[in-house]
DNA sequence: TTATGGGTAGACAGGTCGGTCTACTTGGTC
DNA sequence: GACCAAGTAGACCGACCTGTCTACCCATAA
């Protein structure tokens, strides 16, 4: 991959990250990017191709992030520790890859992009699944049958913490999915 | 309030709820209103200010209608039963009056307006904590001291059942709630 | 040297955006 | 009838959008 194609992505990632992909046009990608405009018509057919990449790009950064998160997990307990801990060190900007948080990059942009059936929803869609078999994959280094019950509640309270702590700027949701989850 | 004024609120509420405000402007909603332009200004003194009524709108609708949901609850039990059943009648388009579902407005609104300071964020925020209320309130008709850690495990599984229904499409989280919060 | 690939600045095109304004109509009240 | 409030159609403005294109440059390989 090319110098510059990346160094779109980049940029782009970070603008639409953090203002969103409606209310950054392509002008001011290629402005704070120093790139030429034809240089990102050479490597993108169009800006949904260029938000594409963006998404791409996060989703192997998020899973990456997390499976190195949840990575030292022996059984169940320490990974719902590791999890939870891991987002919380998120929203609080403790994770420098994954930039100041404003939320999931996925959550946000399918909110922009309300049809369902669009690209970019469906990748949003696919990185939800990406993150569940990735925490899956960790179950299944401790155990033979990965308990899937736990699963869908872990991905659930996933959301709610992620939810919570951008819309309503509260980080307490990671301490209290801990807790709801020994009950188990 | 006058007809006109209240037949634009519902008509960019509709269109701002299905679409998401910044696909949606301001002359898609005139012509779908049939109200002038001139009338739209004479009403709002900008566009943030007729999303913000759609904003406060929604907030009393929805908050209407999850009152009513709950009002039977006699316990804590019947509550987690009856608010999440409810959610699920929503996801699946079971209530009319919150329109075809297109995930949480506020949540979707926080997405396309990024900035935590802005005052529709911050609406956003309020309804969080207005619904918070609603299911607080519920829980003072049965018990003298509303259990406040069921109210933030609640509060912290609406959202997750709500974004996983949107945005991953997987309408189970209601009925995983409930066996989650049997649990405690 | 020639050809190719990647890159540059930025003008241009057609379209939409949010908001302002002209000129006028309608209905109700005094 | 005069006045006021609410309303109409829609032109206009400046800004911005996405994407196309001209004319040119540089580096590398054959």
């Amino acid at each position: 991959m090319s110098d510059k194609r990346q160094q779109l992505i980049e940029t782009a990632l970070e603008l639409f990250y953090q203002e969103g992909v409606q209310s950054i046009g392509i002008n001011e990608v290629l402005k704070v990017s120093g790139v030429a405009k034809k240089t990102l018509y050479h490597h993108f057919t169009s800006k949904e191709a260029l938000v594409l990449a963006t998404l791409e790009t996060r989703n192997q950064r998020f899973s990456q992030w997390l499976t190195v998160q949840i990575a030292p997990a022996k059984n169940n307990q320490e990974l719902v520790e590791h999890l939870f801990q891991s987002l919380k060190g998120w929203f609080e900007d403790r994770v420098e890859v994954l930039g100041e948080f404003r939320g999931c990059f996925f959550i946000n942009t399918a909110a922009e992009f309300r049809d369902s059936e669009s690209e970019i929803s469906r990748y949003c869609r696919q990185h939800k699944s990406d993150i569940k078999q990735v925490i899956r994959q960790q179950m299944a280094t401790y155990a033979d049958q990965p308990d899937e019950t736990l699963l869908e509640r872990i991905c659930l309270l996933k959301e709610g913490v992620i939810t919570q702590a951008y819309v309503a700027q509260d980080m307490s949701g990671p301490e209290q999915a801990i807790e709801l989850l020994k009950g188990r």
